[in-house]
DNA sequence: TATATAGTTGACTAAATTGGTCGGCTAATA
DNA sequence: TATTAGCCGACCAATTTAGTCAACTATATA
């Protein structure tokens, strides 16, 4: 089991589409700034999340990414099985046959572990996180930051 | 946050060390040939579990490893601490920094999760293990294949 | 229709971590 | 004094992470 900086951008990347939900597509290239994410590593983050159907994208400019679905349905853990981030704590992936074709002495306590955490995992949608005020208030800080930052660079551009 | 065999393997280790309580010193060799792990790596776990006070060793012949405590004393995440996985799941140790010095979109849903982890994993100690049924059960099959091993090895060796 | 935008794909890479191996050392005991 | 067993540090192959880069395709708009 690994939960590293992907599985986290992928989380993270996914809420930030919720939280702008219903202003067209977002262009990965906003998720980026927002967000301090890599615009290339994002782009195979997203190839991951659409392959598995939790987004879909338009192209050309105006383009983006939109959710699949409803945000109530998704779930966290979907995201990070999408970039294929285990969440089974096990050695065997479950199977039982970590010690030499039967289980090993602690197979049931890491089955234990691993339930416990898909079940807290999948018991939080995209909509719960969007609901929250800790998020919300993360939120508005990284729109208004954003927002600046394209001021910047229209007055850049335009001189 | 990383789960992977180096803290499967001392927890395997450790809770072998407590199903032979009482048996004096148990050696690398046998903790070992009973639980297929390499004797190298597990001298490298095993220094580490002894700096963080988990066990006592004793040199020489007939010498070992036995637990520093209780078995009721040592509980399943100190264990996993101390060969340095951490059970963190936020990407910045939990200090809150993880976004140009304050906190992410999604902080406080990492320190949610790694609560739970670390909650779950706090109240499991050695002595819990050792009295499930799941564990002695293997516990004995991989004892008995020991003692053949054993056996097979002092036949070949008097011939 | 040209052009800019934005997604798609694939090849590549530096750095870190894992899961070891190997050899030599030291302490204790029989 | 030989053997056992822990101690220690150097080294290594394989894998994964967290990217970069370049080329391509689809689409909207000027």
């Amino acid at each position: 089991m690994r939960l590293t900086t992907k599985g986290r951008y992928a989380v993270t990347a996914m809420l930030d589409l919720a939280l702008h939900e219903g202003q067209g597509p977002i262009s990965l290239a906003d998720i980026s700034s927002r967000q301090q994410i890599s615009l290339s590593y994002l782009e195979q983050l997203f190839a991951k999340l659409r392959r598995n159907d939790l987004v879909k994208s338009v192209r050309g400019p105006g383009g983006g990414y939109q959710l699949s679905r409803n945000k109530a349905d998704i779930v966290v853990v979907q995201v990070i099985d999408a970039v294929n981030e285990s969440v089974d704590a096990t050695g065997c992936n479950s199977k039982g046959d970590c010690h030499g074709g039967e289980v090993c002495l602690t197979h049931h306590l890491w089955c234990d572990l691993s339930e416990q955490i898909h079940g807290f995992l999948s018991g939080i949608s995209l909509a719960d996180l969007v609901a929250r005020k800790d998020v919300q208030q993360a939120s508005q800080r990284l729109d208004k930051a954003h927002l600046r930052s394209v001021d910047i660079e229209r007055i850049v551009a335009t001189g």
